[in-house]
RNA sequence: GGCCUCAUAGUUCAAGGGAUAGAAUAGAAGUUUCCUAAACUUUAGAUCCAGGUUCGAGUCCUGGUGAGGCCA
């Protein structure tokens, strides 16, 4: 038992002790640091039940739990608030508990029904860039948070491999390629095949000017340039199945395929299983029959299918087209419904798709839950601002967009100047120094965009988002990195096995603020994962790392460890900082965030 | 036009209806015979506006203002 179901239950007895009446619920909150205590009861909340004076009830609670609670050494009451101070040996008993366990804070064993986590999920057009970043570090670092947390997790993403966009591409390719690969060019495939999207467009937009300065009304032009509609007539040979046209997606979506790979294995992240458009783009209408006749949707005169979602606050949308042709919203009905086929054990999904699509997934969810899937209850639009350049808004169209390889080598240079500048490595090699950089330029960004809310627009700039100092991916990491060291120092006493001594700790001296300070703070660890569980946010995990960092540092600074003379002392801060090590190196790897062993 | 999201120190971010709204950065002042000064300590500085609910509102509700998005 914890310390605060311990308190929760203590102070409900001590209620129907002194006051007969039954408290439903205790809250409690860690005491502010400027008034003396350790847990906080917060007493208003109470008074729902009891009746008088907030301070006094909050003085007879205080004196029934320092007398019945030993772990209870102390109180004071601050109006409304009954602050606890907590037994010194409480904290030593729960610092040994954990000493051993390597996996501290995570739960073991897996809970309830699986979840499928949808990232990135691109085009394959174009190669990836900033949005897909923050996109693809939310989905994969949400997937860890889960997993942590007792989820049996499966990351997916739905590549979107066919339409009118990947035909541009083939189309530019055919007329101005000469047979060019990623082979004989020496690009990444998804890189030449963007490249492609790029001439296409050219191509098209210098057409449109053609007509228009030929007469032809602007919007007309723009639907009938031939390179459009030659566009389209590659498409119509895809969806028929034309052999030279598949050939022709296959090698070229091949090609973006490899490339893809290579960017996401840079940055550290997975998928347990694909799903690729091509595959899913026709699923859904079978479902549309099946809810038309329980009644969810309704037929019009014109032969098109809809659902009327006004009771819901929302609109009517449609699910069918006239001509029976299926819209997104189709393809993302049946693609739910294959994932739950293909994956029986699932009982919920999180879709990782910007706030433009709020709208959508509110209505694909509702949708769901009507047409009565079980699992439909526990969907979750992990919704997301948009990256904003200084410039303003990225668009591919004005080639403002922050290509995603392009940005990862940035961050990785500029860890490099500002390492080569302190001078620190100087004894290592080059392979091990850019292996560094890597791992600080990448955790540098990582953790800039993992600590911000998921739904507030980020501001990026790439020139300034590199800061080593303050909240920041590399001032975590140069925290571990010291940590290290000062375990590598103290080999002997890290493998320590007998704690007999630690006990002897309280006998023998108090515990010092920094130490109970910093225990307190890894305390608090499992509850914030479990939090950031129940709401998908990584940002939670990041500023919990920090704020352990903080508290670590500031140990570090006021107290001595390796120089202690108590040995006994000596041994227990090693393995404070140890156990602050690998929380740090636990947090970070939920964010998919690397450690450095020094730096 | 209808709907959705956001608004907090100069700047970038925190704050689970709770105490005197926290950090970082930029500014000012200090700390290295000791384990990594990429650190630490001190200092000044903020809830868009107007109502409401509550013992208590940055947080919840209503109406504005501003920014962004979605739908025609």
């Amino acid at each position: 038992m914890n310390i605060k179901e311990l308190l929760e239950k203590s102070v409900k007895e001590a209620v129907t002790s002194i006051f007969q009446k039954d408290l439903p619920a205790v809250e409690f909150q860690p005491t502010r640091k400027d008034f003396e205590g350790d847990i906080t009861v917060v007493v208003f909340p109470m008074l729902r039940v009891l009746k008088g004076n907030p301070a006094q009830i909050g003085t007879q609670l205080g004196e029934y739990l320092q007398e019945e609670v030993p772990e209870v050494a102390n109180f004071n009451v601050v109006k409304g608030f009954l602050n606890l101070s907590i037994a010194d040996s409480y904290y030593v008993d729960f610092f040994m508990s954990i000493l051993d366990k390597t996996d501290y804070g995570f739960v073991d064993q897996e809970t309830g029904d699986a979840v499928m986590v949808e990232y990135s999920s691109p085009n394959t057009n174009k190669p990836l860039h900033l949005g897909h970043v923050r996109n693809i570090l939310l989905g994969y670092s949400v997937a860890q948070i889960l997993k942590a947390a007792g989820k049996k997790v499966y990351k997916t993403q739905i590549i979107n491999d066919r339409g009118i966009h990947i035909c541009k591409s083939m189309l530019a390719w055919q007329r101005f390629g000469n047979g060019e690969t990623p082979e004989t060019t020496g690009l990444k495939g998804d890189k030449l095949v963007g490249n492609y999207y790029v001439k296409f467009n050219e191509l098209y937009g210098a057409e449109v000017q053609d007509l228009v300065s030929g007469g032809m009304d602007k919007k007309r032009a723009e639907k009938e340039a031939p390179s459009l509609l030659e566009a389209q007539e590659m498409l119509r040979k895809w969806e028929s199945g034309d052999t030279k046209v598949v050939a022709l997606w296959r090698k070229m979506n091949a090609w973006v395929y490899a490339g893809f790979d290579t960017t996401y294995q840079n940055m550290g992240v997975d998928f347990d299983t694909l799903y690729h458009e091509s595959d899913t783009y026709l699923l859904g209408k079978d479902v549309v029959e099946d809810g038309l006749q329980k009644g969810v949707f309704h037929r019009k005169e014109d032969g098109s299918v809809w659902i009327d979602l006004t009771d819901e606050g929302l609109d009517e949308k449609i699910v069918l087209r006239a001509d029976g042709t299926a819209v997104y919203m189709t393809q993302d009905i049946g693609t739910a419904i294959q994932r739950v086929t293909d994956y029986p054990d699932i009982g919920g999904m999180v879709y990782t798709v910007g706030n433009e699509q709020d709208y959508h997934f509110k209505v694909l969810f509702l949708i769901l839950k009507k047409l009565g899937f079980s699992w439909a209850e526990n969907l979750y639009h992990l919704s997301y601002g948009m990256v904003d350049l200084p410039s303003g808004k990225m668009k591919s169209r004005e080639g403002t967009v922050v290509d995603a390889d392009d940005l990862m080598d940035e961050m990785t240079r500029t860890a490099e100047t500002i390492s080569k500048e302190l001078g620190k490595l100087d004894e290592y090699t080059e392979s091990e120094k850019q292996a560094l950089y890597k791992i600080i330029g990448l955790g540098a960004l990582k953790y800039y965009i993992l600590k911000v809310d998921p739904k507030k627009r980020i501001l990026f700039n790439p020139g300034e988002s590199v800061d080593f100092q303050g909240n920041t991916g590399p001032f975590i990491q140069y925290t571990y990195a010291r940590i290290e060291s000062i375990l590598r120092k103290a080999k002997d006493l890290v493998g320590f096995q007998n704690l007999q001594g630690f006990q002897n700790l309280v006998g023998l001296a108090d515990l010092h603020p920094k130490e109970k300070e910093l225990i307190k703070q890894i305390q608090l660890f499992p509850e914030t994962l479990q939090w950031a569980a129940e709401n998908y946010s990584p940002a939670l995990i990041a500023n919990y790392v920090y704020d352990l960092v903080k508290e670590f540092n500031s140990f570090y600074q006021q107290v001595t460890i390796l120089g202690e003379p108590d040995e006994d002392r000596k041994r227990f801060r090693v393995r404070l900082c140890q156990k602050v090590g690998e929380v740090i190196r636990s947090g970070f790897g939920l964010l998919g965030i690397q450690v450095p062993e020094r730096m």
